[in-house]
DNA sequence: CAAACATATAAGCACATACTTATACGATAG
DNA sequence: CTATCGTATAAGTATGTGCTTATATGTTTG
């Protein structure tokens, strides 16, 4: 049921071009045309890895006029950081940088 | 440069039978058949998908006769890890649960 | 040695998917 | 009102990929 969710988030996000369109709309709304411009693909390309990352819940769309404004919603991505937490207590070597990441979220 | 091993872990993962078989060997050393009887698919799949586990990293063989044994190697998420962290800064509402994780890990 | 076994590789196929160009649609500008 | 602009959708295509069956390779067994 929730495994479901967490293959759709893998899927969406193993494409490299559609990563990077939702890394570039962290913390920052762009709007499609703003974002094409940063790519080496096409602007229906540009729509096409919206639509797909908005249906994940990766990104949120606000319209204004003609426009169309993006951003991204770090919600979406938890499937993929619990199934990472998951498996991280296998990982012991980095815990150091996790806890410094915890620190930094704090502060 | 980076980059390109992230994505590489991305790809690897995003196929639900490659990633259900990465999960199915955290912890847990076993044979290419007996392996093989946990999933719906043919054994040359199963083979398939352990040579492309094994080239990104998240996957470690062992030899012994006639035999294969495979186990995950944690570390080769790495990449993974790296990339969740750097927005999960950005995702503050599950903060308690990592901080679960970490309690969980120094036990 | 020959047969059975465990696994890997080869070849082919069916399907997914990321891209393109062309076009539709709605909103603003002149 | 018409043209232009911003974005979305449609249709077609090329490439990637996960699977299958068949076969090769190496190992143990009898």
């Amino acid at each position: 049921m929730f495994g479901m969710i967490e293959a759709e988030v893998f899927r969406i996000l193993s494409d490299p071009t559609r990563r990077a369109v939702f890394e570039r709309l962290v913390g920052q709304e762009l709007s499609v045309s703003e974002l094409k411009d940063s790519f080496a693909v096409s602007q229906p390309a540009i729509s096409q890895h919206l639509a797909a990352l908005r249906n994940a819940g990766l990104v949120e769309e606000r319209r204004e006029g003609r426009f169309a404004y993006y951003k991204a919603n770090p919600n979406g991505l938890a499937p993929l950081v619990n199934w990472v937490d998951r498996y991280r207590s296998f990982w012991p070597e980095k815990v150091e940088k996790l806890k410094d990441v915890l620190k930094r979220m704090d502060r």
